[in-house]
DNA sequence: CAAGGACGAAAAATCGATTTATCGATTGGA
DNA sequence: TCCAATCGATAAATCGATTTTTCGTCCTTG
């Protein structure tokens, strides 16, 4: 039944209307629960539906209304563990509420960015979620404001003038991390991060830094940083421990840095926490069956999404008032990369103490 | 200029229209490069676009068209960095053609896998690339084809009577890892893997143990798959070594089996590959910083992509014919998880050989 | 000079739904 | 009994484009 005909074409709101014997504005009545509709009507109504195999056209349907249920994503990219999961959870909350989720990636280019966020402009989406490449203050964000857009921007921001913002508590998680490597005794800790990532890597940054002076004023803490690409980060690090530096222990400020950090000390034999300690920010699937594993902070992915979406709906819904900055906490993850320095078999206090 | 209406409503092809003193017809023919338009009067629609700054709505612009301009993707997750990359891929390839793609995730569930492909269906997406839970004889490609969908099928299929598929080819990768592995001696050779990805996971299984049998008839192959989720996998294993099973080498079939059974060997304190050699297929970026780098099957995600999007489009564009089975060539990349059996200090023959 | 094309552009139909305006029938009150 | 209010449902307008049809000129030709 339903069968022979789906090849064909699909059944319209006018097909519904003629097999119940009423008007399409009646059946669509119906399907939006108005009540002023007799019970009889409303009945043939369901079971035209049922016969046909009716479902509603969701692009129809949005022509007539100014917002449309459409949700834009846009990710910086959608290979790391963070930002798939990321993807997978805004997808189902827009789905919840009926709401189809349009993602695409910018690929770390903020040109990209906002040619993307000119095209869901064009499908007039309801509202953007959008994980800027640098920071709230790109010319994406500009476009959405220039344009009237709403939406919110997570992840590489901290607050703004005109849009909700949800992040993780960089600053919060970083001072964690500085309690946990400090009170293991550590003098003298390198960071590495890109400069890129403005206000979150530099809260990050600057999280770190003060709650380690604050314990331990004489701790020397060295900062390497690249401008864009991961490449120039690895090339400095490799100068750096060329030059003989020998911190005891390694904060990197994003999950591509942890990875160039192993690369590193695979190349030179170091081994962790042995030979030196490694926390990075950004947790992976993997980082617990390595030996040793590494120790991560770990993004509250679920909460940031959740948030975000809350907070998006509700403007879509046309609330007002001044933009809120939320920070939600990270959980960090002591594991076995991160010991006390000098207590291993290769040892050695460095240059430097 | 282009700022202060941008904040009313957005310019509709009427508004091109009247500015440009000619019918709203004759604008659509001048966007849609129709020549039979005086070259004035398509001058001052340029000119009107451009004062404007007039896009096209693409969803009005599909309302009349059977075929709209969205392609559906669908992926069993998002996390890992195989179908992270894919998306982006797809999204790419989509753009380039003026298509907008849409992606969501079955979460390894082929009862959610069917509802994402009828609201797809709903919306009339051009084209579907589905890349099964199971494999092709899920009740989601049976969807497609009773509603006369178009579409194709990748990764976890080989074949089907319907719709073009596009795979690595795992068997010819598989054999090609028997000859590494048993070319460097080892005789007992556990293979773990889900018996859910049926076609694939058996040709990756059938390759390896066809050309091993082939190289040496009296190597002893193991097996241990678990039917749908990775946990009951990891306990067989734990089982399994705790018999006193000793293979040399385990080829897991899957990425997340590599994590498994990385995460056994580090329960029992062996190392790659002194005490057990590894080898996993799937590539991810973190295997090669680690000690030892894993060595793993490297699947063609590009090629994938754009083969899958080639054969979608001629499909989209009408073409007709017998479905195609395409298979592209993997790379196996030999790294320091696999070494010679008893090589190692702890070496140890097992009990077995 | 009238009929037949050719050409360019406007008018109108269409896609599939939603929403507003309209209409007919029933009911109530004066 | 007549007008008004109420109820339920239909007709029509709308969203923003595309496509088909129609229409008016100008040109050509017998």
């Amino acid at each position: 039944m339903a069968q022979q005909e789906a090849k064909q074409r699909r059944a319209s709101i006018h097909d519904v209307a003629s097999h119940a014997g009423v008007s399409a504005a009646t059946v669509s009545k119906v399907l939006a629960g108005v009540t002023t509709v007799k019970p009889e009507n409303a009945q043939r109504v369901f079971d035209a539906v049922e016969r046909l195999g009716y479902r509603v056209d969701p692009l129809a349907s949005d022509m007539r209304r100014a917002k449309r249920r459409i949700i834009g994503a846009i990710m910086p990219e959608f290979e790391s563990e963070f930002f798939g999961q990321m993807v997978t959870e805004l997808e189902g909350l827009a789905e919840q509420r009926g709401y189809t989720l349009v993602a695409a990636s910018s690929r770390e280019s903020e040109a990209r960015e906002k040619e993307i966020l000119a095209r869901m402009h064009d499908w007039r989406v309801a509202g953007v979620v959008l994980a800027p490449v640098r920071n709230e203050h790109g010319p994406a964000a500009a476009f959405m404001k220039a344009n009237g857009m709403t939406g919110v921007l997570i992840d590489r921001v901290l607050s703004d003038d005109a849009f909700d913002t949800v992040s993780a508590d960089s600053a919060a998680a970083s001072a964690e991390v500085a309690r946990m490597l400090v009170g293991k005794g550590h003098k003298h800790i390198l960071i590495i991060g890109l400069a890129e990532g403005a206000a979150t890597v530099r809260a990050r940054l600057e999280g770190f830094r003060a709650q380690a002076l604050a314990l331990d004023p004489s701790i020397r803490i060295d900062v390497i940083t690249s401008e864009v690409s991961v490449e120039p980060l690895r090339s400095s690090l490799r100068d750096y421990f060329g030059r003989g530096e020998r911190p005891t222990a390694v904060y990197s400020l994003l999950l591509k840095g942890t990875l160039v950090a192993l690369s590193e000390f695979r190349r030179r034999g170091w081994h962790c926490p042995d030979d030196i300690s490694l926390v990075g920010f950004d947790d992976a699937e993997w980082m617990q069956v390595t030996w040793p594993a590494i120790a991560a902070v770990v993004q509250p992915v679920h909460r940031i999404a959740s948030e975000a979406m809350n907070l998006l709906f509700r403007r879509v819904e046309g609330a007002m008032g001044p933009p809120t900055a939320r920070l939600e906490p990270c959980q960090v993850l002591e594991r076995e990369s991160v010991g006390s320095p000098g207590s291993g078999p290769h040892s050695g206090g460095g240059d430097r103490q």
